[in-house]
RNA sequence: GGGUGAUUAGCUCAGUGGUAGAGCGCUUCGUUCACAUCGAAGAUGUCGGGAGUUCGAAUCUCUCAUCACCCACCA
């Protein structure tokens, strides 16, 4: 067989992959000789389109994982799957659709989530295949969909795991125990997908805002004495002022101020806290007045010291708004515009004023029910509006003013200030986030954050790199209530429904009264067992109708109907049951008990809110167990410049591109080369084509075995064979050392020591200097010699292949068939055990150590001093200690031939313009008298002097110095003696080889 | 405002107390015997600045500077 001059990745991989897969290669518990298990969930990517970068480098890492653990005999299972990702699925979708001028809502709901259904087998696929192509060994017969056997699933549970039902059993379990509550709260906001999102959904931005300032009137026309003071309490400013200035940056949310707030302490104030105050915009005849009140929050030092409430459109001014019993009003519709609906804004503003004045109360549905935009700003965008409103105040005169800085005559402005504000995105549709008072579903994470935190605490769950655990702890320390529920169609709908208020209910019974008074809900698995249970307590027939509207219409016949909360589950509420869900759970299966908890996750440190603290919180709250023994958190890819990747910046790397030009396993070592815990990194692809290079080096070093006979009739051997030649005793222990480095670098997840070894190893010692050794060897008359050698490459080799395979596992796996018949594939092949006790031969590598000095010196004056590569020339040997003659002996002709000497003979002294190579116990010289420049010659000596009497200063300065004779250790006192005795050895021999050279000049 | 990390060769980065490293790039030389996706040789660093601890600091402490990221409600 003549094997090709290069690895041919296109053709090979997919073929390699195909027959991993026929022969279940990856199938959990393949290749298992032992009782422990090593299982890892893959973080499942969206089925939103195609993997990106750090998918390929987050399962590269998942895959050497689990190949390692295969091959060393653990019962393995690496489980895929994907995720269906509410939004972000649901935007794609919708995107699609508006390529042909469709919308969502041009669909009914169940032909819309057909559609949706479609993308996600669409882009399942894609996933699928990509893996693939990066030599992921996952067990596919597994493959779970966090919305599998959800209604409308076209694929039911291929896998197995029914993962809606137990989404669905945890919420209501969840829900049972109080963990899991309704309430109208304020919420994030996204107008575009007309959803409430959760507080990490938000991305806060710096970006150029205005703050306007504006008087509010005083009621009736009052006035109060205005005093400002400095620090020392002397007056500043004393006038008299008939309003109360307050700045906002959202002048649009005035409409639904409920009040003003000054701080207690505030004197400027104190002579109009209680009073009332006029919202300066809206119908003159219809003007809102709103009271002035005090609290804790305003900052008396920021701004004017006063802040208007409007607690349905601001987080802070919710909280004051609580605590005041002030009234929220809601101003704007789902899609972030202005309300249109409602009674015209006079009658809403009348009723806003009895309010005000204390002569009316209003329940939370008839607060929510009054619409306060006045007409002419009702249906407008909220910008739309936030510039009209600026523009009436103004056109009024009741912007605060100030002189005109940029104008030389003396005029005066309204009083707008130009900052850089921080606003709040949505991070899927990048419009701004609304805070929005609606009736919303919350996980009561505080409750079940207690064993998630201790877990990592006293080292039950480890997070690597360590620093991540401060960042898990101060997000858990300050756990807010989790918004589950969202306003899409694409996702678990969630499982409650509720009855009217109108219809009685009788008996005890677990339903609960809603939390706006509107009716009753009822909280179950399934519809039949929601009807059941209406039935119970209201001891009617239950029909089950669309929404409330639909329920008014049955009144009267006797019947009630209940209806289904329209909205569905956070997908993260669902990913974060991915351990259990994909293993069965809650059915008591197998795979359960054998995998879980699982072994490790590995993930992005982008994502330890989102799900790592999620799955926790969720894995103990259900199953009161870890999720895994071991958090592994990678840096994010950038690209060379370190920015990251992104579609709108045009800098992404496609995997499968770079898969394409360079191979699986190029991409993948060198991701793996880059894996430094803790940091960035960037992509570049010199880096990619230099390890492309790495894997045709290792090809080529079996062309030469194989063309030397290495594999011809060769008897497949686990251990290394008993060897004589120093040659190969040397590099068996140098295996040895490279499993041990691997070993213990994969077990610390220390992924870049593990491929740098290999490197090392493979290119610098095998390629480098065991070949070529091996080259006179085989050319040897002794065939014990040559037979050796064979043995010995053959077994250094495979062992290459092996440890090289959880990072390259194609080319590996490919010359591994064609190197010799085999028992099994080596994806399978036994990982080895042996140890550099074991293997290690030191005089053999003491000499072999000499015999590279040697090579390596010569070589060097060669280069130096421009001998022709191809020129054979004689060295003169002038001295050499016993051990050199003893190397020297046993390996002249290695030495001869990597250096290109044509012999070699004893001298007394040097003749004249010789130049002089050092090593370890000895002194030669090349007389190259027609070649030489001598004063070349005694550059290169002074410049080899030179750095040596450095290094000897310092090591003589510190054994010089009793101190660190006495603190050091004594084995590095010890090594830093023989260092420094062999520095002055050589430091005579350059000496010595100075002087003869200035006696010749 | 809080937090975390970074600063080492031209570039990208390893290196947690004991002789400063790798890959890429660069310079010179080399196509006979595995490999030009290669080989041989070479150049390049007051390890961001300053102070401290130590016999000894790229490494530990403090401080300053610059950069990055995360979290946070200043109207």
């Amino acid at each position: 067989m003549a094997m090709d001059k290069t690895f041919n990745a296109a053709e090979a991989e997919p073929r390699l992959y195909a027959g991993w897969t026929k022969a279940g290669a990856f199938r959990a518990g393949a290749n298992a000789s032992r009782e422990e298990t090593f299982s890892i969930m893959i973080p499942p990517p969206n089925v939103t389109g195609a993997l990106h970068m750090g998918h390929a480098f987050n399962n590269t890492l998942q895959d050497i994982l689990t190949r390692w653990h295969r091959m060393r005999g653990f019962d393995t299972l690496w489980q895929p799957g994907t995720d269906h990702a509410g939004i972000a699925t649901q935007m794609v979708v919708e995107r699609e659709l508006a390529k042909t001028n469709r919308r969502r809502t041009d669909f009914s709901r169940e032909e819309f989530l057909d559609l949706v259904w479609q993308q996600k087998q669409k882009s399942r696929g894609n996933i699928r295949a990509q893996l693939e192509r990066l030599g992921a060994s996952c067990d596919w017969d597994r493959e779970a969909f966090t919305m599998a056997g959800a209604p409308g699933d076209p694929e039911g549970t291929p896998g197995g795991q029914n993962f809606h039902d137990a989404v669905i059993r945890v919420f209501v379990d969840m829900y049972e125990k109080g963990l899991i509550y309704r309430g109208k709260r304020l919420v994030n906001w996204d107008p575009h997908f007309e959803t409430a999102i959760s507080d990490l959904e938000v991305e806060n931005t710096e970006v150029d805002g205005h703050m306007w300032h504006f008087k509010y009137p005083l009621a009736g026309g009052e006035t109060y004495e205005y005093v400002e003071k400095d620090e020392d309490g002397a007056v500043t400013l004393r006038e008299t002022r008939d309003y109360i200035s307050i700045a906002t940056t959202r002048p649009e949310t005035m409409l639904g101020d409920g009040a003003v707030a000054v701080h207690p302490s505030d004197e400027r104030y104190a002579p109009i806290v209680g009073k009332l105050c006029e919202i300066p915009v809206g119908p003159k005849e219809h003007r809102r007045l709103i009271p002035i009140i005090t609290d804790e929050y305003p900052d008396p030092d920021f701004g004017s010291g006063a802040v208007k409430i409007t607690g349905a459109h601001d987080f802070n001014d919710y909280e004051v708004a609580k605590r005041g019993g002030i009234p929220m009003y809601r101003l704007m519709d789902t899609k972030g515009a202005m309300r249109d609906d409602g009674a015209p804004y006079a009658e809403a503003a009348d009723i806003a004023l009895a309010v005000a004045r204390g002569d009316q109360t209003l329940s939370e549905v008839e607060t929510d029910a009054l619409n306060l935009v006045p007409d002419d700003l009702r249906g407008l965008d909220r910008f739309e509006a936030r510039k009209r409103v600026v523009d009436q105040i103004t056109a009024e005169g009741l912007a605060v003013m100030v002189a005109d800085a940029d104008s030389d005559a003396p005029a005066m402005i309204p009083f707008v200030e130009s900052k850089k504000i921080m606003q709040p995105f949505g991070d899927r549709s990048k419009v701004v986030i609304e805070p929005m008072l609606t009736d919303q579903w919350f996980v009561d994470a505080e409750k079940i954050v207690g064993p998630a935190i201790d877990a990592v605490k006293d080292g039950t769950v480890a997070i690597l790199p360590e620093q991540d655990k401060k960042v898990y702890f101060n997000w858990l320390d300050n756990i807010e209530p989790w918004c589950i529920s969202r306003q899409l169609w694409w996702g678990h709908q969630i499982p409650v429904w509720y009855g009217p208020y109108e219809a009685k209910i009788s008996g005890s019974t677990d339903l609960a009264w809603k939390s706006d008074g509107s009716g009753w809900q009822i909280c179950r698995s399934t519809e039949a067992d929601a009807v059941r249970a209406a039935e119970e307590a209201y001891g009617s027939e239950i029909v089950v109708v669309d929404d409330w509207m639909a329920s008014l219409a049955l009144k009267g016949s006797g019947k009630v109907g209940i209806w289904r909360d329209p909205d569905v589950l956070d997908t993260w509420f669902s990913s974060g049951l991915w351990p259990i869900g994909t293993l069965g759970w809650p059915e008591d299966t197998e795979a359960l008990k054998k995998y879980f908890p699982t072994s490790v996750l590995v993930t992005g440190f982008d994502i330890i809110f989102f799900w790592v603290a999620r799955m926790m919180m969720m894995q103990y709250a259900v199953v009161g167990q870890k999720p895994f023994d071991t958090v592994y958190v990678h840096a994010l890819v950038r690209d060379e410049k370190g920015k990251k990747m992104s579609k709108s910046l045009g800098n992404v790397l496609d995997p499968l591109d770079l898969v394409d030009e360079f191979g699986a396993d190029a991409v993948r070592f060198t991701l793996t080369s880059m894996a430094a815990m803790g940091r960035d990194l960037k992509l570049s692809t010199s880096r990619i084509q230099g390890y492309r290079n790495f894997g045709t080096k290792l090809w080529n070093a079996f062309r030469f075995a194989e063309m030397n006979g290495v594999f011809e009739g060769r008897a497949e051997a686990a251990a290394p064979p008993a060897a004589q030649h120093t040659v190969n005793r040397w590099i068996i222990g140098e295996t040895a050392r490279v499993r041990e480095e691997v070993d213990t670098a994969l077990a610390a997840f220390r992924f870049n020591d593990a491929a740098n070894a290999l490197y090392a190893f493979v290119w610098g010692r095998v390629c480098d200097w065991y070949l070529e050794f091996s080259k006179p060897l085989f050319a040897s008359d002794n065939k014990e010699v040559t037979e050796e050698t064979r043995a010995t490459m053959a077994w250094v080799l495979d062992q290459c292949l092996i440890l090289l395979h959880p990072i390259m596992p194609f080319i590996t796996e490919e010359l591994w068939g064609l190197s010799a018949k085999r028992a099994k594939m080596l994806v399978h092949a036994d990982w080895p055990a042996y140890t550099p006790a074991d293997l290690v031969d030191e005089a053999a590598e003491a000499e072999m150590r000499w015999v590279i000095a040697i090579i390596d010196s010569v070589r060097s004056v060669r280069g130096e001093m421009n001998v022709p590569a191809a020129l054979q020339i004689d060295l003169l040997q002038l001295e050499l200690d016993e051990a050199g003659q003893a190397a020297w002996e046993k390996n002249a002709g290695l030495i001869q031939r990597l250096a290109r000497i044509n012999s070699i003979t004893p001298s007394a002294e040097a003749p004249k313009g010789a130049a002089t190579i050092t090593v370890p116990g000895g002194t030669y010289c090349l007389p190259l008298a027609d070649i030489i420049d001598v004063g070349a010659e005694q550059a290169r000596l002074a410049k080899s002097l030179e750095k040596l009497e450095k290094d000897l200063r310092g090591l003589r300065g510190r054994l010089g110095n009793p101190k660190f004779i006495e603190s050091a250790p004594e084995d590095v006192v010890e090594e830093t003696r023989e260092l420094a005795a062999e520095k002055e050895a050589e430091e005579t021999r350059l000496k010595t080889a100075l002087a003869r050279l200035a006696e010749v000049a």
